[in-house]
DNA sequence: AATGAATGAGGCTTCATTCAT
DNA sequence: TATGAATGAAGCCTCATTCAT
C-alpha cells in the first residue's frame, strides 16, 4: 500500500542523483556544450525526465553547482577542527584547487550565481572560509589585510591558471599555490593598493 | 540595410576592422553565446559579408585572439627598454591584466588554441616575456625559481579572480596582482612543489 | 489502423511514413533542390520532426530509395513463381520501369549507394535478378551472353530515354522496353564487345 | 589606337571561351553542385566576370549544353558523307556516348530545356540525324518502325546504364550499345507496343 | 569589361522545452 | 513520474546575384 508509493519516491531521488552525476561528468568533459539529451542518455533516463526534476537546465546546473560548493563547505568545516590553522588554511585552498581541477565546474557558476540554492550554500561556504581566516590571523599565518572574501576569491586561481597550457600535467596547479600562498604570508607583505571588496 | 552612402571597395578594410572591433564587444558582452548574427548587426553589415572576410566563425575568433594577444606583444616589447626590470615585469603584468579586465577574452583562448596564426604570435608574446623575466633574473627582482612561462599563465589570474565576485570595483584585480606580485619576490620563497613547465 | 491505446507509438509509426511519402512526392518534383523543410510542410509536420526520424538527410534519402528497391525485390520474387521464364522476365522490367516513371528517383541512388540498408536491399534485387535470368536462359528465351548484373543496370533505361522529350506520352517508355528486349533475343545476337561487368 | 579596343574584345572573347570550358569541367566533375565560383577560379576570372558574360547561371548552362550538342550536330554532319549508312549510324550512336561518358552533362540538359539557343541547337541535331536514319533505312541497315527521335532519345541509353555501376569499366556502355543496336536490327523485329513520338 | 566585396535568402542541423500517453 | 515524439527558434554557413570602382 504504502510501498508503491515509497518504491516511485525513491525511484525518483535514485534518478535525481543519476542526473546530477551524469551532468557534472557530461559538463567536465563537454563544457558548457554538453545538452540535456546526452546527460540523460548519460543517466539512463528519458529526456523528458529531466524536466521533471528539475525545470529547467538551468536549474540543473544550480543543482550541480551548489553540490560542488557543499563539499567544498563540508571540507572547510572539518578543517576547523584543526590545530595549526596556517595548514587548515593551505589545506581547504589544496582540496579545492584538486576538486577544481578534477572536475572544472567554474564555467557554470556564473550561469547559476543568481540561484537562490546558490546564493545560500556559497553565503555558508564564505562564513566558513571566515572562521578559518580568522582562526589563521589570530596565529599570524596569514597576512592581517587578506579578509576571508580574498581567500574566497582566490580559491580558482592556482587550476584557472594553468587551463592556458593544454598538455600540462595535471597537478602544475600546486606549482602556482605555492606562489600565491607564499604571497599570503605576513613576512614582508607589501601594502595592498585596494581594499578589501565587501561580501554582497 | 541600404545606407546614404554604399560601402566602398576600398572600405573592405575598415568593414574587417569594424568586425573585428563588433566581435570583440559582442563577444565580451555575451561570451561565446554571441552569434554571428548578432556581431554582423553590431558591425553594421549583413551577415553574409562576415563570411567573406572570415571563412568560419572559428577563423573571426582567432582573429580576435591574435589582435588581442598581439596588444600584449607590443606592451612587453616596448618595457624592454624600461630601465627597472622589476618595476617592467610588474608594469607588464598590469597593462595585461588592465586589459584583459576591459574586455574578457579568455575563453576564446582555448578554441583557437591550435589557429596557427594564433600559435605564431603566442610564441612571440612567450619570447618577450622571456626577455622581461631574464632582465628581472639578472637584478635580482624576481624569485630565480620562476620562469616566462610561469609568468605567461600567471598573467590572466588576477582578473579571473574577480570574476567571481559581480559587482565588484573594476580594478579590484589590483589587489590580486599585488598578493601575487608579492609572491613572486626572491625574499623568503619557498621552494616550489613542482617542475616548471615546458613551453610547448 | 491502430487502437487508441497506442496512438503515440503508431503516430509516430505514421508520421515516418507521411514523411516518406512526402520525401518522394517532393523529390520526384523538385529533384534533389527538395529541401527538408518543404518535405515537413508536405507531411504537415514541424522541421525538426525530420530529423528525430532520420538523423541526416541523407540518411532519408537512403530511406526513401530503399523503400523504392524493396517493391522491386518484392516483384522480382513474385514473378518466380511464374511458369514462363520469358514473359516473367519482360514484365520484370515493365513493372520495373513503369514504377520508375511514375516517380523517377535515380538522381537519388548515388547518393546513397553507400548506405549499408541500401546496399543490402540493392544485393537482394540483384540476386533475385539472378534467379530470373537464370531461368530465362534455362528455357532459351535470353541471349546467354546476358547476365543478372547486365539486367540490372538495364532496368532503368527505358525511362531514361523518355526523359530528353518532353511532354511525351507517359508510357513511351513500353516502346524502347520493346527495342531493348529485342536486343535481348538468343536469336542473331552479335557478339558483345565487352565482358560482363562483375557485381561488386 | 585601335589595338587597345581590338585587345579587350578579344579578351572578352578569350574569358568567354575559358568560362565555358571551365564550366563544362567544373560540373563534370561536381555535378549539379558546381558553384559559379568554383567556375570562375577554374577560369582564371573574377565572379563578377561570369555575369557579365552570361546574366545567370542558368544562361551559362544552357551554353555549355548548346556546346555539348554542337559537337554531335557536327559529327552526325560529317558522318553523313559515309557510305555505309548502317555503319555511320553506329558510329554516331558510339560518337555520341563516348563523349558523354567523358563529360556527362545530362544532368543539365532538363535545366536548360527551354532556352532558344539550345532548342535551334537540338532541332538541328535532330535534323541531321533525321538523314542519318533515312539512309539507313534505305539501305535495309535500320527496323523501319524507327524513326529519328527515337534515335535521339536513344542517345544517352548506353552511358547512363552503366551510371549505377560504381567502378565499371568507362567503356562498358559499349556493351550496352551493342545490345541496343541488336534490337534496332530490322530482323526479326517485334512489333513495337506504342507508335513513335512526335518531335515538339 | 573586369573586379571582388557585399548582400540576404535559404539550406541543414541542434537543442531546450512541451505534451500526450 | 517516466517517456520520447514533436516543436520551432536559432545557429552556422553557402551561393547566386548586385554594384561601385
Amino acid at each position: 500500500m504504502a510501498s508503491p508509493t515509497r518504491s516511485l519516491r525513491s525511484d525518483a531521488a535514485r534518478n535525481r542523483e543519476l542526473l546530477l552525476a551524469a551532468a557534472e561528468d557530461e559538463f567536465a568533459e563537454r563544457g558548457i556544450e554538453a545538452s540535456v539529451a546526452d546527460i540523460a542518455r548519460r543517466a539512463g533516463v528519458a529526456k523528458g525526465t529531466v524536466f521533471s526534476h528539475f525545470a529547467t537546465k538551468e536549474e540543473l546546473i544550480a543543482a550541480v553547482v551548489a553540490n560542488h560548493i557543499a563539499v567544498l563547505t563540508a571540507t572547510a568545516e572539518r578543517l576547523l577542527e584543526s590545530a595549526d590553522a596556517g595548514a587548515a588554511l593551505l589545506e581547504f585552498l589544496t582540496v579545492a584547487a584538486d576538486r577544481r581541477q578534477q572536475r572544472d565546474l567554474t564555467f557554470l557558476m556564473s550561469i547559476s550565481a543568481e540561484n537562490s540554492q546558490v546564493v545560500r550554500i556559497r553565503n555558508q561556504l564564505h562564513a566558513d572560509i571566515g572562521s578559518l581566516v580568522q582562526r589563521a590571523h589570530e596565529c599570524g599565518a596569514l597576512r592581517p589585510d587578506v579578509t576571508a572574501t580574498d581567500i574566497y576569491l582566490l580559491i580558482c586561481a592556482p587550476v584557472h591558471v594553468i587551463e592556458n597550457l593544454p598538455g600540462a600535467p595535471s597537478d602544475l596547479w600546486r606549482r602556482y599555490l605555492a606562489i600565491i600562498f607564499d604571497g599570503l604570508r605576513p613576512e614582508g607583505a607589501s601594502p595592498l593598493p585596494r581594499p578589501a571588496p565587501n561580501w554582497p
